[in-house]
DNA sequence: CACACTTACGATATTCGTAAGGATT
DNA sequence: AATCCTTACGAATATCGTAAGTGTG
């Protein structure tokens, strides 16, 4: 005969040694007697040995029953704990989750969410790789990052985008500047005032252009930056004005500074999840974008 | 949906991941695409999770996926070797024999068996636990030697004997002895010098003082030995002379004696194999029992 | 529209439980 | 005579293959 050994086969053999007899091994499995015995006739048969001796009064193992004791023991439990270790990470209280997010969520949003879910979490580790709007959209893209935490892209094919808040653009300028004081302010404003402008590339660029154009007016940058704590400390040294999104000012790197809302428009950027369409989430992620939406939410 | 995880399952799932689509995978399994299609979905289904993202031109692992890959195949090549293993200890090409022997046996028999065994055996063990008559079915009774190498044992419920030889009967006496030089010896010359005795435990001494009777004389022992080596430098040293079954002479330990057949009667002690009935030999036991046979057959 | 996975369905094989049988103490 | 394992048989379950369906590139 030829049976192909499975685990349960092997629960089946260790109860028999562990109870002494095949009807308490029976009721430990929750089987009949008779088909507990034909089991391990089973196994007998397709071994061609047999594994226990046995008489209506006595129950030995043989040698073969012997060598496959600690065989069978091995085995069983190395599938017992393989398939805990799975169900952890399928209840998501394990695993690797890679986020890609702007520099400024890395500075806001995502520690608290972070802290929060590491709190429920603690077997999950949660890497981080920032970069600006398009070198996190392609790790998503390119599977290096499992969630973007960004501002939405461009719609393509192959990526879906959650918005979790929107952060409003403002002035920022010294605080002892008199535009401090009045609020809101309208994006005319800028037409006064030197413009210290992002660097072209970046996504809150390619929103001042927009806001700027919107609201009517011919604005020529003084500077160009890549990162805002230049941006931040050009505003702190009295060079000029510009507009953040609420969010980035952490990032400026420079104290003294005041955010003022700007209107007429009135601009928000969209922060969101970024992921692969027809690419599961881990478990882990996905409970991780749950917090994330929640610490979005009471921000 | 609660499916119970088999080696089978993982196969199929490893089989997807290496030929990276489902009906090649069909193929390496001797499965229909189908049969293969609804064993992940099974998977799935019982994991809660699905383990590829796939359309109809693609297919990727899910993290679950990804997580369930080394798992499943240290599993299953545990599950794999675990049973080579056990097919070695079958075949009787890898275990333990725990031999408990006659002294003489040990000396004669066993060593020949064993290297003509270990041979064809390499990877089995063969252990010899040497004692008297007494002691080796004791060893068998109390299940600490596999096989028994004794004379046959008086008849007992639980142990089975099996003779492999027979085991001559012969005077021992210096080669210088005139008795030397005639042969076959009649037992009634044991009635005419000073006869050098085993102890009355020993096997052989329950054999001569039957042989005595049956040939009618009364011997009175002049000395009582334990050890065959005590005996034997007794009669090298002129003080008697003694009968002994002829495998027995390599344990004299005394050089310069002879052996010569004794008839009236002509008696033989059979040697043979002891084993406990109801227990079942391992496979590589059995095979040394066919090697000590004919090795047996050929002295 | 061609290819690859999924669903539907009937057939086969495996496994189970109940009931009767056999053996040992 | 009591207990424990085995055998017999019908039922439930699982797994399979063929054929039709669906969706993607």
């Amino acid at each position: 005969m030829r049976i192909d050994f499975t685990p349960h086969h092997l629960a089946i053999f260790l109860a028999v040694i562990r109870t002494g007899s095949f009807s308490r091994a029976a009721v430990e499995c929750g089987l009949s007697q008779p088909a507990l015995s034909r089991t391990i006739q089973a196994i007998e048969d397709a071994l061609g040995q047999r594994l226990f001796d046995r008489t209506t009064r006595h129950l030995d193992l043989t040698p073969t029953g012997r060598e496959l004791h600690p065989i069978a023991e091995r085995l069983v439990t190395e599938f017992d704990s393989a398939f805990d270790e799975l169900a952890e990470f399928i209840a998501g209280r394990r695993g690797r989750i890679v986020v890609a997010a702007l520099p400024s969520v890395c500075a806001v949003l995502l520690p608290r969410a972070i802290a929060a879910f590491r709190a429920d979490h603690p077997g999950v580790d949660v890497l981080i790789r920032d970069g600006l709007a398009g070198s996190v959209a392609d790790a998503i893209t390119g599977g290096r990052a499992d969630l973007g935490l960004t501002v939405r892209p461009l719609p393509e094919a192959h990526l879906s985008y959650r918005t979790l808040l929107a952060d409003e653009f403002g002035l920022v300028c010294r605080a002892d500047d008199p535009l401090a004081g009045s609020t809101p302010i309208p994006w005319a404003v800028f037409g006064t005032r030197n413009f210290i402008a992002m660097h072209p590339t970046s996504s809150v660029r390619a929103m001042t252009d927009a806001a700027f154009l919107q609201a009517g007016i011919a604005v020529r940058p003084l500077y160009e930056c890549a990162f805002l704590g230049t941006t931040g400390n050009l505003v702190a040294a009295g060079l000029g004005i510009t507009a953040l999104p609420r969010l980035t000012l952490p990032l400026t790197g420079a104290g003294g500074l005041a955010w003022r809302p700007l209107v007429e428009p009135s601009l928000q950027r969209a922060l969101g999840v970024l992921t692969r369409v027809g690419r599961t989430l881990s478990p882990a992620a996905s409970q991780f974008v749950a917090v994330l939406a929640s610490v979005a939410a009471s921000a």
